[in-house]
DNA sequence: AAAAAAAATTAATCCAGGTTAACTTTTTAC
DNA sequence: GTAAAAAGTTAACCTGGATTAATTTTTTTT
């Protein structure tokens, strides 16, 4: 990992996610010193952990790029995958500040993450940044009713054309498709771990997807192959469309137009 | 549902939620007028919604008295329960400001809660509050992340002990149990339809415990009678603390003295 | 390029919890 | 106070996905 300022050479004036909420709101700030100048760049290479749970004084960054996935072994030495983080989210933040992590954030590929100011005061004079924090809390906590729901009273099937759906929809939105291809670093076991399933039974479920011409997945590419039959075992979830509110108003273009 | 302005009788200050950080940060507001003044009451009877998945404009609530739950039916039929909200939590906020509801709130029992201002405008004079209301928002996923952990990889014992000592450690927090019997107005569905179980299920668990004298529940009333063994089953979910953060900083002598 | 480690695959067996179908008790409505 | 509806209870049977165990393929390390 290494630091690198973005204040002199203000690569946020050029990011990609620059239109995001938080983003914008950073950009936005009355005082650009306390806001987009003082963004600080980290690379994490894959398969480094960004933080581990239980780790104190931790900061509040935004992914500039790549695949970072929040996890937790709980006392009974079982894995929970909470969520993975995608380009333009923010990870880090908690209720109170500098308290320990209740997960560890590991980094899929190689990323680029932003460290973004976090302090009282800051917020204080950026009230605009202060909402848009909880607009990502509100929509990342949508996002894990989703899969509360999702887990909740379906099956194995459905768990996991709901997952890839998800995950395909919300890289689209930030035009990180090749038609129905998207990388996916995910393995089996994460699969299983974030759905309550085994690996065991990912694996003859995503076979048999493949088998029925469904989905595959191979050195780390995931393509849909029926998107209709995918839909139609998840689709009752993303009835209203609440998946993407966030990004819909934010990118409208992006959000429908490629594919 | 009737409502009664909060301004001249000035309930806030007497309020037993004027601890809770929401609540704290409206009365610490330097605007009397656009804080605690202009909350209003609204009292709602029990079975009553307070409003419906798909309603727009709705507003935002802190639960004053009762108890509300928060379900959704989707389009397949089937019902889930996303959380119980009690007394001095938030609801009704969503990223997009009069969008949508996600799920319905329902009273289960007669219930008073207080409109609180809810405008872009409000926030950029109070950022403290904006602040409180991240951190409601980050509360909340922490909550349903820890549902998330609890329903994936656990059985149906364990996920009902750890759902019984959730919500009994919530209300403790809040002073409302007696001993370790507190007011329980969920029945066995909706149990059920937060666990991802059956509510037959649920009953042969909960019959079960309380053939081990191990729980309870009777006329709307839970007491926990072996809370050791209920811990036991659930407690590596409680190991970090976490479920209570918010409320231990805030009320520091309840979180611990009475049982 | 070889060795070691990690991930994926496949099969056989088993059980927790779902399903169906009564039946009983409690609550609500009139 | 009675009827109707809702909630809770119980039993018999069945299945989706867990468990265990072994093997193959892929990836990483040296």
């Amino acid at each position: 990992m290494f630091f690198r300022s973005n204040g002199s050479t203000g690569l946020c004036y050029s990011c990609p996610n620059r239109y995001f909420r938080f983003c914008k709101s950073l950009l936005n700030g009355s005082s650009t010193e306390l806001n987009a100048q003082a963004v600080k760049n980290l690379a994490v290479a894959a398969k480094q952990y960004l933080y581990h749970q239980g780790d104190v004084n931790q900061e509040l960054f935004v992914l500039r790029e790549g695949w970072v996935m929040l996890t937790r072994v709980s006392d009974d030495g079982k894995r929970q995958v909470f969520r993975s983080v995608l380009p333009g989210e923010l990870l880090g933040f908690q209720q109170y500040f500098h308290g320990p992590a209740i997960y560890s954030a590991i980094a899929l590929v190689d990323s680029v993450l932003c460290k973004v100011p976090n302090s009282v005061e800051h917020y204080s004079t950026q009230p605009e940044l202060a909402l848009s924090l909880a607009a990502s809390e509100a929509c990342d906590k949508m996002l894990t009713e989703m899969y509360l729901g999702n887990i909740t009273h379906r099956n194995a099937r459905e768990r996991i054309a709901f997952m890839v759906l998800e995950i395909y929809h919300r890289l689209r939105l930030r035009g990180l498709n090749n038609g129905y291809t998207i990388q996916f670093p995910l393995k089996q076991e994460d699969i299983a771990d974030t759905l309550g399933l085994t690996a065991i039974h990912v694996n003859r479920t995503l076979h048999a997807f493949k088998n029925e011409g469904v989905l595959q997945i191979h050195k780390h590419q995931l393509t849909i192959l029926d998107y209709e039959f995918l839909y139609a075992l998840a689709g009752s979830r993303f009835e209203s469309g609440y998946l993407n509110i966030e990004w819909a108003h934010i990118k409208p273009a992006l959000s429908v137009s490629r594919l």
